[in-house]
DNA sequence: ACCCGAAATGATACAATGCCTCAAGAGCGT
DNA sequence: ACGCTCTTGAGGCATTGTATCATTTCGGGT
């Protein structure tokens, strides 16, 4: 539940100091995703910026998701759509109704993890965690 | 580490149970299916049956999904795969170089469930846990 | 054993999603 | 200001999945 707010800056102060170049197509496509506070698609992207073209959000969106500001979900019986949040270890708890997202941190997966490892010997890079559910709001007009 | 095999027989008893009709596509994907023990795509099964349309297999792998014999998973940087195992919770530790999987029944999301359940008033419906990394293999190859 | 309604199929077309190529353009260190 | 190199973008293509609808087939009821 924090509330810590990502700006544009702070993405473009990344982007650099990890040897990436600040581009006027980058910074659109950046503004754009900070203004969904839940999931979109890549193509939703590529309409609200004309001045992107579509290899160049796909690009994005995959820059930033390799930078930790935004996740790429499946959804359950749907297509994939992407979040954006504060970078750091992060799970999303999303509505099947209306599409909210709650972000949270706390991660139950370590535990299994080092079970895991002892048990296979995997080595063991990341791992992917959504939940979905429906929020008050969608559940009672349901 | 369960080995209990899954057979096409107790597929499609469970698809008869559920009102679902028992037909020779089916069970040709069924087949299939049973015949990885890794993550494939669906693509993949359409070309390993011709006795099926591509329509068909699609449909049956979101049955063989729906009845949870199958999950659909999105991989790392890749593209949506499926993999089969016995119905019941489930998750997988997936090996990024040769696609080696791993079930594991062990579940540690039900606590934060919980707490989410607390914070956020959600019904909670459901998650995607998937666990990526190397197998020991792959991992001394590299 | 046969009939018949409902479910399933599959050919085809289409939509969605994403990647590739490569010439032209733009950022940034010097 | 220069120039190296990263980035862009138009278009096309590959992949993945869905819609349509006439035809087939399953399987319960008689």
């Amino acid at each position: 539940m924090t509330t810590t707010q990502l700006s544009t800056d702070t993405i473009v102060q990344t982007l650099s100091n990890h040897g990436h170049r600040v581009t006027a197509p980058r910074r659109a496509v950046i503004e754009a995703v900070l203004g969904h506070d839940r999931p979109f698609t890549a193509e939703q992207i590529v309409a609200e910026v004309p001045a992107a073209g579509r290899a160049t959000v796909y690009r994005t969106l995959e820059l930033l998701a390799s930078l930790d500001f935004c996740t790429r979900i499946l959804q359950p019986g749907g297509h994939p759509a992407y979040v954006t949040g504060e970078p750091g270890h992060r799970h999303h708890l999303v509505c099947s109704g209306c599409g909210t997202t709650v972000s949270f941190t706390a991660c139950p997966v370590d535990q299994i993890v080092d079970e895991l490892r002892t048990a296979t010997h995997f080595r063991i890079d990341g791992h992917h965690l959504e939940i979905f559910g429906t929020c008050p709001d969608c559940d009672t007009s349901a």
